[in-house]
RNA sequence: GCCGACGUAGCUCAGCUGGCAGAGCAGCUGAUUCGUAAUCAGCAGGUCAGGGGUUCGAAUCCCCUCGUCGGCUCCA
């Protein structure tokens, strides 16, 4: 059999009878690995040595995910020790840790965690033996039946055929297909989280569990690097920055998921929203507006009343006319296609509008900027042929990876889903539209994974999830293929045949929305934008009273070169002015003292390198307007 | 919407088993004129989220509503 070990193959016959023995008789002297991947399938060290081609795994993310999972049997057996009578229900690895579910009246409390994570460690350092044994079902169901786990013999009755495997460490035996690492004593650098509700198997309609989610890393300085890292994320959160920074504001008095600009994030925005529309005028879109509320009967015909409705503002009433809300832009792009005859000719028409919807998000899932009831999408929809359509898709496909390397994200996911269960429109144009997609795709170069059944009813789509500074991934970008509305309002195009053709639509948005992308914006910088994004770009500040006059010319010649500058005159030490400069992440700070009046020059400060020294004025403004010309991140 | 936690000054938070609403920062006034991350002093600032109840007495205990947070579900 072939033997690969940390990637270099070695040769060998063995009598070995599981793996662990395959180990010692191999490394007698090395550590015992975690588990071990024989076919490309990942098992327990303990099973039984079959199979063409083994790799022992150590601290591969696969190695880090069955860790994971055995954690979470740990916090199962601790908290069944602790709380007799409660019931579990399933206990995954996820991206950056575990979970388990539980069901029991009374709630886990920060304290219950506590006092858990307390009974993990003994459970861990007992080093109690992770056993696996395959049982017939009846044996299982009985045995779960015996201790009143019906979640486990739910899932014994709907996920498995003949006999299942459980695993068993000391007095704890859990439903599970594994695998597992080979003792507790494995599981040692971890930590409980927080606990949270989670319904049974993600339905409302079936029980609340609770549950209580974990990390585990193999090394110490992993675990605390992450949680240094969930402390870094805190830091970075943009309802704290956007709060400290007067970037926008939510505020009961206006309503839940409103968001209110303040004038440094409004500057923001506008700075992002002339980039935005000079782009799309340069690439060929049209810009166009359009209401916010629309007849009732547009959104019969467009089918959102239909299916759309409980995220809907309830519509209002005035002189027998019915009037909605807009939720989305769609239908207001197509009724101004459907003005005039099209030929195909004047195809492809993109247009492009920032347009502010509404939607009635539940209560529960607001959050800060990210997740709102008001917000305005970055929309454009495109109407083409189908011959059009690949083309149009790729051209999108780079505009928007433009569009986001300029905010500096320069890496995403890209996923193309395709058809669902229920769809409208004939396999035939799925497949087509798939394709074109597809064929974009490819031709694009970036990298993409396919999320099949993904797509939404009315047509497929790509999404680019972007990649922020801490590695977090963020939906923004999205391409939809549309089958539905353009048959629900009857468009059609004169093609060059004479005959009247049902256009392609197109629905796409770069940043999403500019609320989310703001969002993941000042996560993403910290709340330090660039250069040619901060609301403030300079700050002058004059040592002592003498200086305001050098310091007030200073500020007309920098306003007068487009910047965006001003001066701190209050009467406070340097060493106050410069703290409060740095908290607001202000670019460029510019002390002028009598030395610098004297010298007419002014003493630079950048934010993140600190003090630079004197430059003159001209020398400065030369470097700066270079920089946000560029649209750099560097200072 | 559901489960849990929380809501006290502009911000961050203290306020114990019920007994006169507090601190720091920010703000205002004054002093100080200062060289690279917080000068000193004084003043002002509150329907303790809102409503109801228990009590001689409620920020504190109970109920309801609203909002926020962590998740579930959903999504730009």
């Amino acid at each position: 059999m072939r033997i690969k070990v940390k990637g270099k193959l070695i040769e060998k016959e063995v009598q070995a009878a599981n793996y662990i023995e395959l180990w010692k008789e191999l490394f007698p002297d090395r550590p015992l690995p975690v588990a071990v991947k024989v076919d490309g399938e990942v098992k327990d060290i303990r099973s039984e040595v079959r199979g063409e081609e083994v790799e022992f795994l150590f601290e591969e993310e696969e190695a880090l995910a069955v860790l994971r999972h055995s954690a979470s049997h740990l916090l199962a057996q601790a908290v069944l020790q602790l709380y007799p009578g409660t019931k579990i229900g399933v206990g995954p690895a996820i991206e950056n840790g575990f979970y388990y579910d539980f069901y029991r009246e009374e709630p886990f409390t920060p304290e219950d965690l506590d006092r858990i994570e307390g009974r993990m460690k003994e459970l861990a350092s007992q080093d109690i033996e992770i056993k696996r044994e395959v049982w017939p079902r009846e044996k299982a169901i009985n045995y779960f039946r015996e201790r009143g786990q019906d979640f486990k013999i739910e899932l014994i009755e709907e996920k498995t055929q003949g006999d299942v495997s459980v695993y068993i460490q000391g007095d704890f035996v859990d439903l599970c297909r594994g695998p597992h690492v080979p003792s507790t004593g494995y599981i040692k650098h971890f930590k409980l989280l927080s606990v949270s509700a989670a319904y049974w198997k993600g339905d409302e309609k079936r029980e609340s569990m609770q549950r209580i989610y974990g990390t585990a890393f193999f090394k110490k300085e992993d675990l605390e690097a992450y949680l240094n890292f969930i402390q870094e994320a805190k830091k970075r959160d943009h309802r704290r920055l956007g709060k400290d920074l007067e970037l926008f504001l939510v505020s009961e008095e206006i309503g839940p998921g409103l968001i209110l600009w303040l004038p440094k994030g409004a500057l923001v925005r506008s700075l992002i929203e002339d980039f935005w529309r000079q782009e799309h005028i340069r690439r060929g879109y049209q810009l166009v507006y359009t209401p916010h509320i629309a007849d009732l009967g547009l959104w019969k015909i467009s089918g959102h009343l239909e299916y759309y409705r409980e995220n809907m503002f309830p519509p209002m009433e005035k002189d027998n006319l019915h009037y909605q809300l807009k939720p989305m832009n769609c239908p207001f792009h197509i009724i101004m296609f459907k003005s005039k005859l099209r030929s195909y000719r004047d195809l492809p028409v993109r247009w492009a509008e920032l347009g502010t919807v509404y939607r009635y998000e539940r209560s529960g899932v607001l959050h800060g900027l990210l997740r709102v009831r008001g917000f305005t999408q970055d929309d454009a929809h495109i109407f083409c042929t189908p011959q059009q359509m690949e083309e149009e898709i790729l051209s999108t496909l780079f505009f928007a990876k433009d569009m986001l390397s300029a905010f500096g994200f320069e890496d995403y996911e890209i996923y193309l889903s395709t058809r669902p269960e229920k769809f409208v429109g004939t396999v035939q144009m799925w497949e087509r539209a798939e394709k074109a997609l597809k064929n974009a795709l490819d031709r694009s170069g970036l990298p993409y994974e396919i999320d099949p059944g993904e797509g939404v009813f009315y047509g497929p789509k790509i999404d680019i999830k972007i990649k922020d500074v801490l590695g977090r991934t963020w939906q923004c970008s999205t391409i939809q293929v549309d089958f539905n509305l353009p048959q629900r309002f009857g468009l059609y195009y004169v093609g060059e045949d004479g005959a009247r053709h049902t256009p392609i639509m197109i629905h796409r948005a770069l940043l999403g929305s500019l609320e989310r992308f703001f969002g993941v914006l000042i996560e993403h910088y910290g709340g330090a934008f660039p250069l040619w994004l901060a609301p403030v770009q300079v700050r002058v500040l004059p040592i002592t009273d003498r200086n305001h006059d050098y310091a007030n010319r200073i500020v007309e010649a920098l306003k007068a070169e487009g910047f965006r500058a001003e001066a701190d005159l209050r009467n406070e030490k340097l060493g106050y002015k410069i703290r409060e400069g740095q908290l607001q992440k202000i670019p460029y700070l510019l002390i002028v003292g009598d030395r610098e009046e004297r010298e007419g020059r002014v003493a630079l400060r950048v934010r993140g390198k600190g003090d630079l020294g004197a430059v003159s004025l001209e020398e400065f403004i030369a470097q700066a307007r270079d920089k946000i010309k560029n649209k750099s991140t560097e200072l």
